[in-house]
This record gives structure tokens, C-alpha cells and sequence, in this order.
DNA sequence: GCGATTTTATTGTCGTACAAATTGCCCGAA
DNA sequence: TTCGGGCAATTTGTACGACAATAAAATCGC
């Protein structure tokens, strides 16, 4: 419970780390909500970092409403429901070990309600340079593989400039998310799989899609896509108790 | 630009009081992003705190992506689109002025993408005190009217155990954004429509739907919902070049 | 002109002291 | 006994001052 600096990379700053360790030990259920986190000279002593930088990793997590804290009271987790889940370092957290599946089934669920609809949207409102950024995105995809992290990577820029071509801020917000989604969708099909079927065809077909700002046409693309990646998720292990 | 308390309650921790006074300024674009914000001692002499809580402030607004900072660097607004945008405090401090009409519209393109679907699962998942509460939540609609306060908390309400209900913590968890979208259209409904036309039976109809769990019934009813809120929102006087 | 080195500005961390706030106890009164 | 109010203790919140670490910028050497 007390190792001095909580692994991870050497230039991190402190109260980043402790913020990062905490909260990734809250994600993954160390914590009960509702728990009282012992005192703060007493905890930052144990951590052997100044009470100054505990109590600024207490504010990383307060912000992201994992914890509360008042005078006398101490300081305590707050109920799941209160967690700001789509934040892009709690999501990092939640999955920096092996995420739930339920929570990764319901990002995918999330995805179903909002790509489809951005694809749409972004056929519609594209710019230029937005185009060739996917196409750049998708360049890369082919040029490394959905099995290589640079491919992995290239396949999240590409939903990420997806959404934020459907000049909505609201949506665009959620790429971080959606890229988290779509990140281990891609890892659980690549683990799962022996000879996974690649979907970059379907993602040429999307932008080729969005380039003729055919709505309904990527609309559907996106809706393909995501239906081959269900096929992967939840296809021979696991319950289908929760498909369509 | 040296007030000491920054307005506010008065029971507000310096720290987040600061943190809101700075966010609120951010998204009301008094900082440009990119723009260096002076030195932590000369920043937080001039407001009249210490650096301590000046900097737990900081760390608040880093912890939501809106500014950065690194040694011997500064401190700087981070661009526009790295903020978490759907982050309940950050939607306050938007709204704390009277928000930018794009994104209050951005807002309801979300609505219109997640809340249909989500009233579907709702209608297949929800527990008996999900509706319960549902109901309560109602019956406080009919007796305040949505012309008060507590009636448009009803309606808040309302659309957030929808949400919850959907067992869906990724859907969930935008609850607050949600709300926020919920509230302005209440807002400007009731500025601009002299009898505005209570969406209250509306509610009612989509609550029969979703206890009887009848999801497509349900997602209509909501797609009702939000029609008729779209029609409140664009009606007559602005533009309507945005619409399907 | 360019690269390595030193300087320097700024954030990061530390320790201590005190202030403020809220909880829970204790006591008194009805 | 029970309720209410005031008191005290515990915990977080704020302050200040010093130093460390970092990275940008300037400087020196080639």
C-alpha cells in the first residue's frame, strides 16, 4: 500500500501519478464507494510525498467526480453513478488494466447510437482537410495492419476526425471515448481470432461514402462496420443474452 | 480582473471558487486557447490567495483538459478541442452566461441521437424503481409547471433515470450533459413562446410506453419529444438552415 | 552557422503553521 | 426521556517560504 513512487514513467509529476494510481485503484473496485480515504498527513505520509502533492492529486480526482471531500467529514468515494466515466484519463484508467466487459459492451452500445449518426453528419459537413486526414488515417491502416499498434492507432485518428467533421462539439467530445471503445474491440477480435477479417475495406467504403457526402450511404457504411465488429465481440465465446 | 472573492457563495472553497471564476472566463472566451496566463506568484498575488490554492485551481481546469502547463513553459489555454466539453461542470460554467446558441444546438443533435435509443432500452431494462421514480419526478412536473424552477428540475430528472435506466453506464453518464440541453431548451421555450405548448402529456405518454415496455413505442415517444422541443428551438426567429 | 553547454524563468515539491468548517458529543431544559 | 443548542475535536483548507526539477532560451565554442 505504500510504495514510494507507483511505478509508471520516471517524468510523470507526482500528483499526476498518485492521481492516476488512485483513481485506477478506484475504477478497478479497490475502493468501495462510499469509503473513507484516511486522513491526509496520514496518507501522504504513507506515500512519502508532501501533503501539498497528495492533496492536488485529490483534486485531479475530485474534479473528475470519483471522490469528495469536507472539512472534519474526510475524504470519501462518491457513488459509480457521480464518476465522470467518459472522461478520456478515466476511461485510460479503466482500461489500463483488463476493462469490465459490461462496461466495454456498453461503450459499443454507445457507439451504435452515435457513429452511425456522425457518419451522416460528417458526409454532410466535411472539409477538405478533414478528408485527407481520414484519408491519411486510412493510408496508415493499410500500410500497418489492424494487428500493429500503429494501425490500431491509425484506426481510432480515423473515427476520431470522423466525428469531429460533423462540426458538432458535443459529439466531437466523445472521440476519446469512441477510441477507447474502438480500441479494444480491435484487441478482443484480434486476440479472439485467428485469421480476423479486416474491416479496411469497409472503412474505404465509409469515406468513399462520406467524399460523395452521401448521408445515408455512410450512415449505412458505419452501421456495416460496426455490425462486423458485434459479429467479433460478442460472437462464439461469451452470452448473446444482449443483442439486438 | 483582482476581485478578491469572485462573486459566488460564499461557502465555496477559494480554490474552486478561482476554478470557476477562470473556467467560466475560458469558455466565454475572455483566454484565447494558446494564450499564456501569467506566473502562478503573480497570478495568485493579484487575486489576493496563495499559490497553494491558486495552483489546486490550476490542476481543477488541467484535470478537465482546458489548460496545460509545464515548468520554465507557462501556463496556457489548451485548444478548444481537447476540452471536456460534456463534463457536468464544465457544461455549468458554459451555461453560467448565456451560451453560445451553436452549441446549445450541437447539444441537441446529441439528444436527438442518444435519447430515442436510450428510451428504447429503457423500456426493456428499466427496474420497477426506476419507474417509480419516473413517476415521481412526473407528478412533480404537473404540479410546479415548467414554468418554475422545480418543474424544470422535474423534467432534468426525468430524462436522467430515463438514462439510468437504460443499464447502461456509458449512456448514463452523460445524464448531466443531457440535462444541461434539457434545461436551455425548457429556457428558451419559455422566453420566447408566450403559451408554450407543455410537453408534460408528451411525458406522460413516453413514461406509459416505457412501462410497458414497449421499446419502439417508447423511442417514438421520445423522437416526439424532442420534435416538438425542435420546433420550439428553431420555430420562427433564427435561421433554419441546420434542419433535417 | 551550428551544436553543446550554461543560464534562467517557471512550475513542481516540500514542511510547517494556522484558519475554517463541520461533525458529533455533551449538557441542559422541557 | 427526548429534544435542542452550544462546545470541542478532527479534518480539510489556506498561507507562506524555501528549494528542486525541468525545459526553454541564450550563450559559448567550434
Amino acid at each position: 500500500m505504500h510504495d514510494r513512487d507507483t511505478d509508471g514513467a520516471s517524468s510523470e509529476r507526482i500528483h499526476r501519478a498518485i492521481a492516476r494510481t488512485l483513481g485506477t485503484a478506484i475504477v478497478a473496485g479497490k475502493y468501495q464507494p462510499g469509503e473513507k480515504l484516511g486522513g491526509e498527513i496520514e496518507r501522504s505520509e504513507s506515500l512519502h510525498i508532501s501533503r501539498t502533492a497528495y492533496r492536488e492529486a485529490i483534486r485531479i480526482l475530485i474534479a473528475k467526480g470519483m471522490i469528495e471531500s469536507k472539512p472534519k467529514a474526510g475524504t470519501r468515494i462518491t457513488p459509480r453513478k457521480k464518476w465522470n466515466l467518459l472522461d478520456p484519463e478515466v476511461l485510460d484508467w479503466m482500461f489500463s488494466s483488463e476493462p469490465d466487459r459490461k462496461f466495454v459492451e456498453d461503450l459499443f452500445e454507445l457507439r451504435n447510437q452515435i457513429e452511425p449518426a456522425a457518419a451522416a453528419l460528417a458526409a454532410k459537413r466535411h472539409t477538405p482537410e478533414q478528408l485527407a486526414a481520414m484519408d491519411e488515417a486510412l493510408r496508415d491502416m493499410r500500410e500497418y495492419g489492424l494487428a500493429t499498434t500503429a494501425g490500431q492507432e491509425a484506426d481510432q485518428i480515423f473515427h476520431s476526425i470522423l466525428l469531429e467533421a460533423t462540426d458538432n462539439e458535443a459529439l466531437s467530445s466523445l472521440a476519446s471515448s469512441i477510441g477507447a471503445a474502438v480500441r479494444w474491440t480491435t484487441r478482443f477480435k484480434q486476440e479472439r481470432t485467428a485469421n480476423p477479417r479486416s474491416s479496411i475495406d469497409d472503412h474505404f467504403a465509409l469515406r468513399d461514402a462520406i467524399a460523395s457526402r452521401d448521408p445515408e450511404a455512410a450512415s449505412a457504411a458505419m452501421r456495416e462496420l460496426l455490425h462486423l465488429a458485434l459479429e467479433d465481440m460478442e460472437g462464439r465465446p461469451q452470452d448473446k443474452s444482449r443483442c439486438a
